[in-house]
DNA sequence: AACTCGCTGACAACCGGTTGCCATTCGATG
DNA sequence: CATCGAATGGCAACCGGTTGTCAGCGAGTT
């Protein structure tokens, strides 16, 4: 088996190809990306040569010239919390497929930073996918205009979007905890800029004043798992017997400091988290969540992405893309005290 | 308090900035890379006229003109591991920190993807990390030859590498075990293509030989949470009574199998993790690993690509770095059944 | 045979910067 | 006052492609 030929030294470009084959530059480059435009025979010189040289065109350069990188750019605002690994894995091999490089960005959970890289990203890519926004609104959809982007869990007028929300889920949730005997309930909300808490705030009074039960907010608390301990120690404090958190993050850590204080899990105090993350299933004790189907998030965040850059497809661009979630009970809920 | 100026329509170019200070687009370039190369009093006009157009450069022109991508991609082999989260977020934050962007791609366990990941990243990217590369040895090299590389976890003489590794704590952790009474360990591997396990597997039959006890080695298995199910299953069937897992993925497996299977963890049997990744310490039980620096070692790697990439420091690059680790004792290990 | 038209390839401008080289200016020095 | 060199700014080439335009050529039409 023959190998291919190895390049050595200075990678090959269309020049080399062409001296090599006795054309001009410009004859390669359209022998190579608009191949019916050039004659038969001269395209399978050129293509052979390509071929024989071990030719790869340079992104910069094609990026320069067609306006185009080929490039999206994915913000988190926190790379170490696992919901955002199925989502990146989701969109990495999305805009790996359609032969998109990602660039993928931890904005640290700060609106300026995610600000200066938006502005960044503008001229270093083709479009971004931003996950859990901390921009405000106006910053958002200005950005938005400006250059084609995709949002996850982040509601914007006029801003495509993907939502991964719970507020069908949340009544889930409550339903069963209400199933459960718990009429005491607490929400542990996320922080005050995630819309994602907001929504689910709603949902959830919404909920608890059709069924007439108490549900009380608690936080903001930061999404974290060390948040986890003064969301416990609020809960118990506030008296509630169980608590609907607004991610799995924080709920596993609840579980550790309620563990900690001896406080049982779920006799004493039963917990319901968000997201179904690693993790969820193999905590003490496995905890029931809101699963959603992440990684599948990352590819129609893509998949809408790349329908607003490549708008060939005729029926309009689809804005706005809801993934069901659902309950699923592990070992962190059962029937109230006392019941 | 005054917004800074929005920029409305094309980003400003070099040329928008000397057309309106009157001056050559070469003076705007010098005045804004090489200040000292211009008159005071232009040099401040320019920058005032920069700030003013919102002027950022066009990193893909700069890329191409001046041969430096000011990016650095960063090789993962399943980016869904937890443990490549931190070093992500290593590398991620140092970079930035040095003005780098990160090109963060998952190799998907596969040795093509990886070197088709390179041949592209040789030209848009000024160096790589190549986090447990899945390359042979001569194709690693190869690859490093034609670009700044750094590794991690993969010693392949000529290429700079930071190891986490463990060969020292596998003697901690022989040693624990021993302590308990074990006498029958064994060592449940991971992938052949890793060189990790290798010399993980090295050192711990070596110091076995030293203390006189039995090791056996049990694998291959792919580092994810479900190879744990035939894992502990392979384990409970020779008859040890503990096991050393190469990695703390698999080892959450095991214990999820154990105690599906009435297996008690750390009873029945012992487990011991390496890597201490994200979930080592809520699972059930938490499990004793071997923790390991891991951001550091991404912040490590970077540091030594980018002393490679800008050789002004007056001492040689450093070619390899060890992270030291050590033996987190947790739930999952106690004395040997019958002592 | 003259004319038109489509096919094909070359030329050159351009994307937005960087950089080598040269001309001018100015102050300092002999 | 002539000379020299440093400081400064401009010109133009270049990085590696893309793309608008045009000329040459051969085939088909009348």
């Amino acid at each position: 088996m023959a190998s291919p030929p190895v390049s050595v030294g200075r990678p090959a470009t269309i020049h080399d190809i062409a001296a090599l084959c006795g054309v001009a530059p410009s004859t390669v480059s359209r022998a190579l990306s608009t191949p019916d435009r050039v004659n038969v025979r001269t395209r399978e010189r050129i293509q052979a040569a390509a071929v024989e040289l071990n030719y790869t065109p340079n992104s910069q350069a094609k990026a320069l010239s067609s306006g185009r990188t080929a490039a999206v750019g994915v913000l988190v605002p926190d790379i170490t919390n696992p919901f955002y690994f199925d989502l990146i894995r989701g969109t990495q091999l999305q805009l790996k497929a359609a032969g998109y490089t990602q660039l993928l960005v931890d904005t640290e959970e700060s609106d300026e930073v995610e600000a200066s890289t938006l502005e960044q990203l503008r001229k270093s890519s083709d479009g971004v996918i931003v996950a859990a926004s901390r921009l405000n609104d106006e910053s958002l959809a200005a950005a938005a205009a400006r250059m084609p982007m995709v949002t996850v869990n982040r509601d914007v007028d006029g801003v495509p979007a993907v939502i991964i929300d719970t507020p069908s889920a949340m009544t889930q949730a409550l339903d069963h905890l209400i199933s459960l005997g718990h009429i005491s309930v607490a929400y542990i909300a996320g922080p005050v800029v995630s819309q994602s808490s907001a929504r689910r705030w709603a949902a959830l009074t919404q909920v608890a004043e059709d069924r007439g039960v108490q549900v009380r907010n608690l936080g903001p608390f930061a999404p974290k798992k060390q948040s986890g301990a003064a969301a416990a120690d609020a809960a118990v404090h506030s008296g509630v017997t169980a608590c609907i958190v607004f991610n799995d993050l924080i709920a596993i850590g609840m579980l550790q400091r309620l563990r900690e204080r001896g406080i049982r899990v779920p006799e004493d105090m039963s917990i319901v988290g968000c997201d179904d993350i690693f993790g969820a299933d193999f905590c003490n004790p496995p905890l029931t969540t809101l699963s959603s189907p992440i990684e599948q998030a990352g590819r129609v965040a893509v998949s809408m992405l790349l329908a607003q850059l490549n708008p060939l497809g005729g029926g309009g661009v689809r804005s706005r893309s809801v993934m069901p979630t659902h309950l699923t009970v592990r070992g962190s809920t059962t029937s109230a005290p006392g019941n």
